[in-house]
DNA sequence: AAAAGAATAAAACAGTCGTTTGACTTATTC
DNA sequence: GAATAAGTCAAACGACTGTTTTATTCTTTT
């Protein structure tokens, strides 16, 4: 069959798979599904349009599959950090200031995912389009990246907060923090315009970094005061 | 001319225009353009189908009146409050508490309407969308919606945070805030979904405002200290 | 009441969409 | 080395797209 992987060290049945993965990728994130055609994705993986119906049995079947390679590779690179928190929250040997160190460095390897990375554009966008207009593939995401997620900030929320805190409240606040990440993702093209930047740049990405982790920190501070002499 | 209003009390040349737009506004935002077709919006708005170009030219034409009636709304709604910091600013009697104090009734306002008001859902995807990819629609919207909100919202941090503040980190602050809050529009699905709500209903939108107004002033407060004393 | 213009309606237009077809090439198996 | 399967390719298919055409109805003006 043709989803048995061969003997070839990296490659599936053959490297035509990868290079329409990619150029989904590309071309969805883009042009969104509908405004993605199979010609420019054919044309862009360097591949015969029927390449797409022979190995995904047609657009559709390529999307999720382009969606199944995003919900893997983030949550390959989210899952360990994910793991770490969930292994010291149920061991209980957590107090206030290690949750909130917690949550900062988790942010911060979004941060640099989320704005600063090469494939975040591309990435991100089938995400946000997702999140705006569900379709099949937001079942996928939802339970494979944006849940365990949520989760993870949630239950550090939780312990910084302490006990008196409602579970929606700390589910709204674990939302916002992550969304006002992606927010500086989605909304690329005005923050560029408004503060004169040229695209998230290194330098630039970690200027945002900063200021939302400062910016972050300071309003858990003030939430929950006593972060600072826990 | 078609564009020289009749003597009619709120309509123009025909019903058939605002039909258009209305349907438009439908359908534009829950498909996106491309997805879009002529033919749902012509139905939608009880229509012929000739009726789109030969009102407004073809599609992209109705899409750009659409997107003018979506600046000419919000702007109408938003100039107000905008009008008032701004002269309160240019006279230069405010300190920093009613800053902050206008701060949390500005973003107020827009947590009212981006997130609760009936026409958000309409309005906030097809902003959302011209966000993500900027088509000629997006100079319209940033100029007559996105920068004087960001501008107030700037000068009002300006006030709060005191001199030494670099204005690229307020104008990055000012659009953390504002995106924050768009956040809760484009995520509603996964927000709905993870802490179990009915799609912001008004009890919820309260909750949701006062969440964010609450972390937003927690955050000022912990950035700029001098806010609570001033 | 007659004429002119604006608006509507049904049908057909050229073009593009995703997909299918059938021939062809390459790789594997016995 | 023939036989079989896997993969590629150009061409064409039916179903849609936005738009145009042509005719008709309604409204306004003279």
């Amino acid at each position: 069959m043709t989803d048995t992987p061969r003997s070839v060290p990296a490659g599936n049945t053959g490297t035509a798979r990868t290079r329409l993965i990619q150029a989904g990728l590309d071309i969805f994130g883009n042009h969104g599904y509908t405004a993605a055609t199979t010609r420019m994705i054919a044309e862009q993986g360097q591949t015969n349009l029927a390449a797409i119906p022979y190995h995904f049995g047609g657009k559709e079947g390529l999307y999720l599959a382009v969606i199944d390679h995003i919900v893997e590779t983030v949550s390959s690179q989210l899952s360990p950090h994910l793991q770490a928190i969930q292994n010291r929250l149920e061991h209980g040997t957590i107090d206030r200031s290690q949750a909130s160190g917690m949550l900062e460095r988790l942010l911060g390897v979004l941060i640099d995912f989320v704005v600063g990375s090469a494939e975040a554009p591309r990435f991100s966008r089938i995400i946000l389009r997702e999140q705006m207009s569900p379709s099949n593939a937001f079942e996928r995401i939802y339970t494979g990246i944006m849940e365990p997620l949520l989760s993870s900030v949630t239950a550090l929320l939780s312990v910084i907060a302490g006990e008196e805190v409602s579970s929606r409240t700390l589910q709204l606040r674990a939302f916002s923090g992550v969304g006002q990440i992606m927010a500086f993702r989605f909304g690329r093209e005005t923050v560029s315009r408004y503060a004169r930047l040229n695209g998230y740049s290194p330098e630039e990405t970690l200027e945002i970094r900063c200021i939302i982790l400062k910016q972050t920190l300071a309003a858990l501070e003030g939430l929950y005061p006593q972060v600072e002499k826990g």
